[in-house]
DNA sequence: GATGAATGAGGCTTCATTCAT
DNA sequence: CATGAATGAAGCCTCATTCAT
């Protein structure tokens, strides 16, 4: 049941704002009463960081599991990165939800402050990249980050997009241009996403809404 | 009244957030009727639209005219970028407004799309920057500078913050590092803030109403 | 407009209670909007507030009015309850309204507390009634005075119910038994209540909601 | 069960009053499950009416075991009231059940409408009172004897006030003053209360209560 | 019996918007 | 133009009650 909230929730929030009044739509979308809803969360708020802290948790285990074994640091959180925006991307529900919440949400428990700065360290102890304040290292990937979700999420797909942008990143971390774009040409894996996760039922569950809408149209 | 709307409207809007009701806080901050307020604007939404163009385009025109003078395009970016942060870090309920709006709201009136394109395309030409297209650019500066514009608006003030912003969007644009370094290093001239701008009356009032509640308090 | 939600509301927490949630009903009596309500009263309780002091206070003047050229204290007290009684007993509404707040909301505001002791207090100086702390006696007036109105409100009317219930009280306080019915006995004024004062406004809108719901009925 | 439900139900209808909602709050006091609630009570009006009984038949028992020697109709009577507020003073739980439960649910069954009647018919029969409906009679001794315990549940304690209560009630019944001051003079007795009754259980139950909410606190 | 998740009616409150003065 | 009372849709939240386990 609360995973049923969520999963809608992941769907009103991308439509509406984090910040929008969201409980009636959620319990309508997910098909409980209303009191059920406050049997699991106590309010809007609480939901919103529920859901973020979820869909946060989920990719990001999903994309740590796919980089574990690359050694150097720099590639992996290329690769991190890249498979962070790529996926998004696959799930347009998620990209909008995220570029909703925008900075706020994403706060220190997300994704990109958990995960990143211990390779981030490793890569400047080998001289990588030049030293610099790992707040400033992180708002700024952050920020790059969170403005190519929103792009994506506004439906526009430029060409070569996910790889630009990780190239920026790269260069505006330190790394020579040369290099930048070498470790982006690589080969990049994928993600494989299960059916059962999250990300895959919010994106069925929009699909299915978008199908009724249409039927009860006609 | 349409300016004292607006110059009120920054504050509530710095604490709210753009999404939030706001008309009766603005009403009231203004002193003026309900009545009045939809004389002047129709809804919410155009209310946040204009302070944020009235916002954007004074900044704008005060960059602008202190820039004017620079030849070299990396440099005019680079100085364009350190004033914008500056000034908005010495403003503090200017930069609450803009970590609130977020980039939704930067939209494709803001500052940072109207101004940088040419300087950007002069770079390009002239081999500094390597060519990519224009909206992964500009997003990745926009994604940038409002991370950094949001850590400031949290009160964080970390050393050498701005300067290093720019090193980092000059990096992630693709000049070498010491080019960036340099370029940041030269002695960066300061903004002249009318007294009658928006940006201060808008800091005097937020302080006034500051002033009074303490009274109010005690 | 506060006068007509004040004179609806009379009715609703006679027939509901001072404690029940009534603003619902109260709008609808009244036939305004709920927003208008929140324009009157913040809440529940501060209605119920209203309520009870404005009955009370043009109560309590109507009765002063009427005795205030009663030299004896004694037969001022009592002819102060008897019209009290005796008016209560004349607007079924307002009786019940006042045995629905009971001893609670009759609180250090109310008509008995304000207006009884300078006479309470001169009986006692004069030697007619034994002293007694103050607390005590009013405890006791308001008692019996609630519980006969408590008795009227249920539709029981006992033969010489208001001047037995005088009697109890003037030999309760120390009169005795002669005495207290000699000044029961005399001829005793009755209260002229004006037809624009709340206590007929309520009663009227009493008779003319229930003619309503017997035509919507029929 | 049924008793520990009742047993939690005072403590949670004298803080909240009998009308309050109070269902979530008894269950959890209790540590049944609310499905447990109503395979006992069908509602909340029945568990105030079970509430008022227990405590009233419980009280009413334990008055008449210690008066019923008494030969004197009136003495008994004063004996009755007197031991009657005695003991709901050192029981503040009841006193405050008592207050919020008002006239309305003392209704037809409680103590004083069952038991006083007779002995005040043989007063009246030996001309000790003079004649006066019986329904008024009572309706004065539980108007005053409520007001007493509602001031005796606010926390008050004045001097005396149980006595001058019952000779306030004595006298107001016709009973000369000299012999009301006579009769509340004598020695009193006091009731010995069993520990398992449900006017300790309740007080008892209380105190742990606030006990484990101060643990809680700190 | 006991349980507790689910329900949904019922009541509360806010706030953008209108409109007669 | 300015006003501010009135509006009512929209959302919030609680809590008595049911029911499958």
């Amino acid at each position: 049941m609360r995973a049923r909230l969520i999963e809608n929730a992941v769907l009103v929030f991308a439509e509406k704002g984090t910040d929008a009044s969201v409980i009636d739509d959620v319990v309508e979308a997910a098909n409980v009463s209303r009191g059920t809803f406050y049997n699991y969360f106590p309010s809007n708020a609480e939901l919103a960081v529920a859901v973020s802290e979820e869909l946060a948790n989920e990719l990001m285990i999903l994309i740590e599991d796919c980089v574990e074994d690359i050694e150097d640091p720099v590639e992996r959180i290329a690769t991190g990165l890249y498979l962070f925006l790529e996926t998004v991307k696959t799930f347009p529900v998620t990209a909008r939800f995220m570029s909703q919440s925008g900075l706020g949400i994403a706060g220190p428990e997300s994704l990109i402050y958990e995960f990143l700065p211990p390779h981030i360290e490793r890569a400047v102890g080998e001289g990588r990249f030049p030293a610099m304040p790992i707040t400033i290292t992180l708002d700024f990937i952050a920020g790059t980050v969170t403005a190519a979700v929103f792009r994506a999420s506004l439906g526009v797909d430029l060409a070569d997009h996910t790889r630009l942008v990780v190239v920026s990143i790269l260069q505006g971390l330190g790394l020579p241009q040369a290099e930048a774009s070498r470790i982006s040409d690589r080969p990049l894996p994928c993600l494989e996403i299960p059916e059962t996760s999250l990300l895959n039922r919010a994106e069925r569950r929009f699909q299915k809404r978008e199908a009724d809408k249409k039927l009860t149209a006609s």
